[in-house]
DNA sequence: CATGAATGAGAGTTCATTCAT
DNA sequence: CATGAATGAACTCTCATTCAT
C-alpha cells in the first residue's frame, strides 16, 4: 500500500528504487513476523529468526522498529488497518442496512479467507496480551463503519437492540474461530460453510 | 477435584496431610501460572516468576512437571477437564434436545463467568500455538456430550444440519470472546446480556 | 572482612563453608572487576570477561549484583569503605592535631601503596562519570574524621583556614596522582618519596 | 589553531572556504566528543552520538579519524598541545625562576578555569586507560618548559630537589582535582581560592 | 567529501533447567 | 520432597565500522 503511494510521489528513478528497496525489506520483516508468530507463537519467535527469514541482519530490524514490542504493535496496527480498509472499501451510508451488513460481512469473510495468515495474526493479538493496550485501543477505532450500520439497523428495528460487543461476538468473531480451526488443520472452510455462516450470523441478530 | 480423590484414597493421617500439602503446592502452581499467563502472556511468564508467586523454589516445579511445556500442557488439560465436567455435570441423554442444549449452554456460561481466569486461560491456549497439538486433540474429546446433543438435534430436525465447528462457532465461542473483552476491561457482562446471548446462539442454529 | 564476621557468627561447619563459598565468589568478582577496570578501563571491561577471570558464569554475576552499574557502584563503595576504615583505624579525637594528621596521612599512604589496585580503582571512579552520583555522595561521607582533624587544626590555628577541598587537593590527592603514575610505569615511589611527600603536604597547609 | 594555519596556506578563496568547512566539521567533532566523554564517560559515548551532536554522519567521522581510538588519541594530543602552548606562551628562560613558575602556574590555572571542559577531558584521559600509551608519552613531552624551570629552581636552590613527579603532584595536579570537583558540582572555585592554591603550591616545593 | 543504510560482532541480561545438599 | 545457587544457552539490543551512492 505504501509502496504504491511512494511510487506515485517519486519521479527520480533513482530514489524510487531506494524507497522500494526499503519498503521491500520492511514488508519482508512484516511477513516473516506474521508467519513465525502464527506458527510458533510470540514466545517462540526471536528477533534472530525473523531476521533470518527476512534475509536481513538482526540489527537492521532496529532501523525499522524501535524494539520487538514496537515491531508487533506496528504490524498489528498495519494489518488491522489493511483488514478494515478492505472490509469497508465499498461501504456507503446510502446502502440499506441489511444489504450493507451483508456486503461488509462478505468482504470480511473474503479478507479472512484470502489473507488467512493476517487474519490469524490478528486473532492471536486480539486474544492474548502481546500488544500494548494503546495499540489495541487504536485498532478498535477502525471498526466504526460496522458500528454505524448496526446503529442504523437498531434505529430501523431491523437488528436487535444488543450491545455492539454481542453483535460482534455473534456475527464477526465466529469467522475468526473458524479460520483458526482451519489453520490448526481441524476444519476446512468451503463456500457453502460461508453461506451457512452468514445465515447463522444474520439470524442471531435480526429482529 | 484431584484433592478430593486423593483424600479418599489415603487412610494414614500422616500420609494424607503430606499429600494434601503436595496438592496445595500443585494448586498454587496452577493458579500462579494461569494468573501470570493471563496477565502477561506466555512469553512473559518465566518459571522463576511462577515459582515466586506460588511460594516455591523453581526447582520444585520440576518435581511436579517435566518442563515448562509440560506444565502448560497439563494445566490446559486439567482446566479443560474442569470446564467440561462442570458443563456436562447434569447432562442426560434422556433430556429433550432443546432443553439439554439450553442447560449445557447455561452451565458453560456459568463456568466462564464464575471462573473467568480459567476461561481466559483456555481461550488463550485455544487461539495460539502455546500447547502441544496432542494436548489440543486430547482436549477436544471432552466435548463429546455437546456433539451428541447436536447430533440428536440434527436428527430430530430441530437444529440446522451444520458442521459441529459452525455450531460451536455460533453458540459457544461467542462467550469466550465476551469474556476476553470483559477481562480487557472493554465490556461488562450483565445477566441480561447472557439471556440475549443465549437467544442469539439458539436463533443462529435452530431450524 | 565479612568472611571473618561470618566465621564468628556461624557454628555449624556446614553453613560456614557455604557462606564462605559465596563470599569467595563475590570476592573473586570484586577482584576481577578492579583488575580489569584498572588495566582496560570501564569501557573495555565486559561482564563476560569479569566472569571468566572470576571463574564463574556471566549469569552468576547477576546473583550478586543487579546489573553492571550496580556492580561498579557497590565495589566502589566497598573499596572506599575499606580505604577509610583502614585510614582512620587508629584515629582518636584526643590525639593532637599535627600528630593526628600525620598518622592519618601515613595510613592513607600505606593503604595506597599496599593496595595499589584498589587505590587506582578509586582514583578512576573519582575522576570519571562511571559511578552513580548517589554512590559518589555516599562515598564522601566516610571522610569525616579527616575533616574533623582539619577543623580542629583550623580552630587551633595550626592549619590554614582553607576549604576542605583545597586541603584535600594539596595533601591527599597528590598521593593518588603518584600512584597512578606508578601504575602507568612512569614513576617508582620509594620510601624517601613518601617522606618528601608528607613534608610537601604539611608545608602546603600549615600556618 | 590549525584553522589559522590552514587559512594562511590557502590562497584560492574556493579552496579556503572548503577547508574552513572541513575544519569546522572537525572542530564540531572534537567539541562533541569532549562534551560527551566529560558528561557520560568514554564507555557511554558511542560514535553515533558524537556524529549526531556534531551534525555529521557517523561515516564522516572516519574521514577525519582512523577509528574511535584514533579519535580519542588525536583529540587528547590536540587538547594537551593547546593546554601547554597556552600555558607556556609567555615563557622565557631569562625570567627568574620564582616569577617564571608563578606565571606558568597562573596561565595553567587560567586555562583550566577558562576551558573547563578541556581540562576535565585531559584529567579523565590522564587518570584512566582510554588513550594509547604512545599518545600519553607524546603528551608528556609538551611539559618540558615547566621541567626546565624546576631544574633551574633546583640548581639555584630555590626549589626542593624533588622528583618532577612530586613537584607536579603538589603544584599542578591539585588544580585538576579542584576542576573535577567543580564540574561534579561539589565545589565552586573563586578567585581567592586560586591565590590560596598558589601559596599552597609554592609552599609545598620551595626550599 | 559526505552520507544513510546496513551489518557482524559482541554487549548486557534473562531464563529453563540442574544439582548438591 | 524441597531447595538455593549455579549456569550454558539464548535472548534483545547496541555499536564501531563499511560501502554503495
Amino acid at each position: 500500500m505504501n509502496v504504491h503511494l511512494s511510487s506515485y510521489l517519486c519521479t527520480s528513478k533513482h530514489k524510487m528504487s531506494e524507497v522500494q528497496k526499503s519498503e521491500l525489506k520492511r514488508k519482508a520483516l512484516v511477513d516473516a513476523t506474521i508467519s513465525l508468530v502464527n506458527n510458533n507463537g510470540f514466545h517462540a519467535t526471536p528477533i534472530s529468526k525473523i531476521a533470518k527469514i527476512a534475509s536481513v541482519s538482526p540489527a537492521t530490524i532496529y532501523l525499522y522498529f524501535e524494539n520487538k514490542q514496537d515491531l508487533v504493535n506496528k504490524i498489528y496496527l498495519q494489518v488491522k488497518e489493511e483488514f478494515t480498509s478492505y472490509s469497508f472499501a465499498n461501504y456507503s451510508e446510502e446502502t440499506p442496512v441489511e444489504q450493507s451488513f451483508k456486503e461488509i460481512w462478505n468482504r470480511i469473510a473474503q479478507f479472512k479467507m484470502g489473507r488467512m495468515d493476517k487474519a490469524i495474526f490478528l486473532a492471536q493479538c486480539d486474544n492474548t496480551p502481546v500488544i500494548d493496550e494503546s495499540s489495541r485501543q487504536e485498532g478498535i477505532k477502525h471498526l466504526q463503519p460496522l458500528l454505524d450500520v448496526w446503529n442504523r439497523g437498531k434505529e430501523d428495528q431491523l437488528i436487535k437492540p444488543l450491545s455492539d460487543y454481542l453483535l460482534y461476538a455473534y456475527t464477526i468473531n465466529p469467522l475468526s474461530f473458524l479460520i483458526v480451526m482451519q489453520q490448526q488443520g481441524s476444519f476446512k472452510i468451503e463456500a457453502q460453510h460461508l453461506e451457512e455462516a452468514y445465515q447463522a450470523a444474520w439470524n442471531s441478530i435480526k429482529l
